[in-house]
DNA sequence: TAGCATCTATACAAATACGTATAGAAAACA
DNA sequence: TGTTTTCTATACGTATTTGTATAGATGCTA
């Protein structure tokens, strides 16, 4: 066969991609791990070796020209193959020594991950951890993560995904806030008080109201994506927030707001992963480290 | 994006795709025109890197694990992505097939564009032309347009620049006028006689009194950015309005308004495209044709 | 409009990868 | 069995690439 046609350097292309992707070079760079000088003299490299230009700079970054659009299509195709390589090399990997990377909500990350990833450097000292937190998805397939902690049963079928249990979840308030607001006596009387959601959606109010708390939209006057700032504002009794029933229980300066109604909602945690990881030894290491340290929780309050 | 998945080495997954292809390492490094150390070297550096056995080494050649044969089908795929990316990129510096786009003024292209497309129509079919006309000078750099015809020299180091040639800028007149003016017996008497210019700046005005012409702004009621407009008005004796040489004089139904004053101006044409020319023949091939269109124009009247 | 942040490009020292030369091992052939 | 050929692996000097530091330019913001 002929290999003239893949005599080019592969990493140039790579920066290519990216930097395309990610429009500009500093961008890149820092995607690449990498300095800005390098990817940039890499690409500076790959235009001259092809003898196209495949970009304008200009210093608020960079624009495709009509030629680099084009290519791009290739080098896009080269990216996921490459994507495709590396996960499959991470799940032929037979050694256990090397890095795993674990998405986990905020939540998750704080209250339950440390207990696991202590357990887990004791255990298999010769792991690193990586551990990326957000409550969006990442995407497995394209390696974000190797091991997602998620609410939902993953749709996509090349996944593995294990169920660990059902987690109830309540609202909570400090003790403060519990006897001020009469929530013993009266507990249908929500004059006063607020809550701290994450979005305005109607999805808790309607779970609130399900249980028979007649909770409205001007019950939430704090909403805010990120749960530790709920969590902090319910345990100084700014507000009421909803929490996993282990998590807010082991908090002694919190408790359950309405324990007569019932949970609010039952919500399933999920362990994934990709198929391709199923042969890996260290990734089902974790993997199982994980399940077990998730459905047996002991949470250290903060 | 997330792009740890392409984080490895694309050089090294091309040695272990032609190593695998080829049988041996020898073989491999012929093929890629190195050294067969060098070649060696990158595969046990990817085998480290994914810490995965690739290849059973013996001295006849290679042997691919089964980890070695599941991998290969991902490098194959960025190889055959490289092979098309390769192919595109050799096209791209060849094809004469695509589009151009010209920025020209509204008289450049009213008047010395309609016959330069008509040659490059014919002679490079697969050319496909866009002319944006304005008054403004397009930013090539930002890709308004690929090539410009522009009255003064480009201050950008970055583009190229042809001058063509010093075009001389008259004030014509349509016959009527010239004589209903008395303009043949007594040019200096401006008393009745009005321009259209472009605005009230005095550039004009200066460049008439210049030659002896006492213009003042109460000549010029008239203005307008859009000079084909001055065009008809010169046509239909209303006003008088300069113009190039050339084009002024290819109309039979004007003529300059003070012949023996001299020229008014005289503007420069500069062809200037992006540096994409030097690489881009498509681009060449336009240039040069504009080059030769505007340098030895043969104006049509309308 | 001045300060700040962000981008790209370049100079120079340090780190890395490369090619040359060579050794050792196994198969092919006389 | 000795010789030749072909393969992979290693030592070492050189060449290339990379990172650090910095300059220049542009856009955003107060």
């Amino acid at each position: 066969m002929d290999w003239k046609a893949v005599q080019f350097d592969w990493n140039r292309a790579r920066a290519f991609l990216v930097a395309a992707e990610e429009g500009s070079l500093s961008a890149a760079a820092r995607s690449l791990e990498i300095t800005q000088p390098t990817l940039s003299r890499q690409v500076a490299a790959l235009e001259e070796e092809l003898n196209i230009v495949l970009f304008e700079r200009f210093s608020g970054g960079l624009s495709l020209t009509p030629s680099g659009l084009e290519l791009l299509n290739h080098v896009r195709a080269m990216g996921d193959a490459a994507s495709q390589f590396s996960l499959t090399a991470n799940g032929q990997s037979l050694a256990l020594e090397g890095n795993i990377c674990i998405a986990a909500s905020e939540i998750d990350a704080t209250f339950r991950l440390p207990a696991i990833i202590a357990t887990l450097r004791e255990l298999e000292p010769g792991i690193e951890i990586d551990v990326v937190v957000s409550n969006a998805a990442s995407d497995l397939k394209r390696r974000e993560a190797d091991i997602a902690i998620r609410s939902f049963q993953p749709p996509q079928p090349d996944l593995i995904a294990r169920k660990i249990r059902d987690i109830n979840i309540w609202p909570y308030v400090s003790h403060d806030y519990f006897s001020s607001k009469n929530l013993q006596e009266n507990p249908s009387d929500l004059s006063g008080v607020s809550f701290a959601g994450f979005d305005h959606s109607s999805m808790i109010i309607d779970a609130l109201n399900a249980v028979g708390i007649a909770a409205t939209q001007e019950h939430f006057p704090i909403t805010c994506p990120f749960q530790l700032l709920q969590w902090e504002l319910a345990k100084a009794g700014t507000a009421m927030a909803i929490f996993p029933e282990d998590i807010g229980d082991a908090e002694p300066r919190l408790r359950k707001a309405y324990e007569a109604s019932g949970p609010l909602l039952s919500i399933p945690m999920w362990l994934v992963c990709h198929r391709e990881l199923r042969t890996s030894r260290r990734v089902r290491r974790v993997f199982d480290l994980l399940a077990q340290g998730l459905g047996a929780p002991s949470i250290a309050p903060l």
